[in-house]
DNA sequence: GTCTATAGTGAGATAGAC
DNA sequence: GTCTATCTCACTATAGAC
C-alpha cells in the first residue's frame, strides 16, 4: 500500500488553488471532538451535533455518509495532531533518552492544549474496533487521504518502539518489554489527561491548569527515566 | 460519615437466613458487565441485554428502575470485589515498599482473572458523572447497601494515598505527587488491562495470558519500584 | 417474578425541493 | 450545500395479565 502526498503542485492542472476550502466539514469534525470526547461514539447523536454545529442533520449527512464515517475522520485528525506533536520534537537524532523526554514532553504539552484529544484517543483505545478500517474519498475528487486509525496509530507507536529497541541495544535502557513499556507511556500520559473529574479529584487541581500540567511533566518524565535506566 | 457494614447478625432477629438469593438479579448484573464493558453504557440497549440474559425487557425494569441505576449497581459490583482483592493481601502491615508490590500484584492478578473488570473501570474513570450517586434500597428488606460509585473508589484511593504518604515519611520512596503516582499506578495497572486488541497488537500475544500477565506484573513492579525509590 | 403489548421518544438515514 | 419532511427502527420505560 503506497501512501501517497496529496501531490499538491501537478503543473498543467490550474486547480483554482482552493487554499481556503468554505469549511463546513471541518467545522463539524471540530464540533465533533466536543461532543464524542463527553459522551463517546453512542452517547451522541447526529441530532445532537447538528444542533451543536448549527446545521440541519441532513446537512451532516451531505459530509459524511455515515456517522461511522464522521466519527472516523474525526478520529484521523485527533491521531493527526498527535503525530505532528511528535514530528514537531524529533527533527534532531539526539541520545535515546533525550529524545523520549523530548516526545514525552511533547505530548504532555500536546494534550494539555488539547482537550478533547487525550479523552478521544483513550476511547478509541478501549473501544474495540477502533473506528474503523475506514476507507474515504478514494475517488479523485477531494485530495484528502483517511488513513485507517490502525495504520495511523501504528505509525506512531512503531517510532516508540524504535527508539526504546535503540536504547535498549545501545545499552543506555534496561531490557525492558517494550510493548508493556509503551502500554505504561501510553497509560502515564494519555489516561491522566482522560481522567477529567476523577484526576482533578486526585490531584485537587484542573488536570489542565499550567501547574499541574508542568508537575506532570516532570513526574512522568522521572519515572520513565527511572523505570528505563540501565 | 459512618460507613456501617451490614450489621449480620442481629440477635433476635431470626432473618430467615437467606443464604441463597434466588439471583436473577446478579445473573442480569453478571451478563451486563460483559456487554457494558465492550459497548459502553450508551451503547448497549436494555432490549439487548435482556435477550442476552434471557429475560423479557420488563424484567429487568422489574429488577432496576432504570437503566442507570442497573449500570450503578453492576458498577458497585465489580468495584467491590477490586476493594476484595486489595484486602486479600493487605491484612498484615509490612513495609509501605512490600505492601504496594503485593498490592499491585493482588490487582494485576485479579484484573486477569476477570475480564471486564478493567475495562468497566476504565470507562467510569474516563466518563464524567461517574454513574452515578446513586441510592438503592434504602428500605430494610435487603442487606445491599450500595455505595455511591465515587464513595467506594475514594476508599479505595485513600489506601494508596495513605501507603504512599507513609513510605514518603519513612523515607523508603522518594517525595512523589500522591495524586500524579496514583495516576499513573491507574493508567499502568487498569489502562493495560483495558487496552484489547490494541494492547494484543502491541505485546504480540493476548494482554490476558498467563505469560503476558506474569511479565506484566513484574514489569509494573519493578517500573514502580524504580519510580518510587527514594 | 415473569410475561405480552404498547407508549413515547430519539436514533440513523433518505428524498427531494431550493 | 442547505433545508424540511419523512422513513424505519431501537431505545427507555410503563401497564397490566398470569
Amino acid at each position: 500500500m503506497v501512501l501517497t502526498m496529496p501531490s499538491q503542485t501537478k503543473p498543467g492542472e490550474p486547480k483554482s488553488v482552493a487554499v481556503r476550502p468554505p469549511d463546513s466539514r471541518e467545522k463539524i469534525l471540530e464540533v465533533a471532538e466536543g461532543l464524542f470526547a463527553y459522551g463517546g461514539y453512542a452517547g451522541v447523536g447526529m441530532r445532537q451535533l447538528a444542533a451543536t454545529v448549527g446545521l440541519s442533520k441532513s446537512s451532516l449527512f451531505h459530509h459524511f455518509p455515515t456517522k461511522r464515517e464522521l466519527y472516523a475522520a474525526m478520529l484521523d485528525r485527533v491521531l493527526s495532531r498527535i503525530a505532528a506533536a511528535l514530528d514537531a520534537v524529533s527533527d534532531h537524532d539526539a541520545a535515546p533518552a533525550v529524545r523520549l523526554e523530548e516526545w514525552i514532553d511533547g505530548v504532555v504539552r500536546m494534550l494539555s492544549e488539547d482537550m478533547p484529544a487525550g479523552r478521544l484517543m483513550m476511547r478509541a483505545l478501549v473501544d474495540e474496533e477502533p473506528f474503523p478500517a475506514v476507507r474515504l474519498t478514494a475517488d479523485a475528487q477531494s485530495d484528502r487521504e483517511l488513513m485507517p486509525f490502525e495504520v495511523r496509530l501504528a505509525g506512531i507507536v512503531d517510532r516508540f518502539r524504535a527508539l526504546l529497541e535503540e536504547g535498549i541495544a545501545e545499552g543506555v535502557f534496561r531490557p525492558v518489554s517494550i510493548g508493556d513499556s509503551i502500554l505504561s507511556v501510553i497509560g502515564a500520559v494519555v489516561f491522566h489527561f482522560s481522567s477529567g473529574d476523577f484526576g482533578e479529584a486526585l490531584i485537587g487541581d484542573s488536570i489542565f491548569s499550567h501547574a499541574a500540567v508542568e508537575r506532570r511533566r516532570r513526574e512522568v518524565s522521572e519515572f520513565i527515566r527511572r523505570g528505563l535506566q540501565a
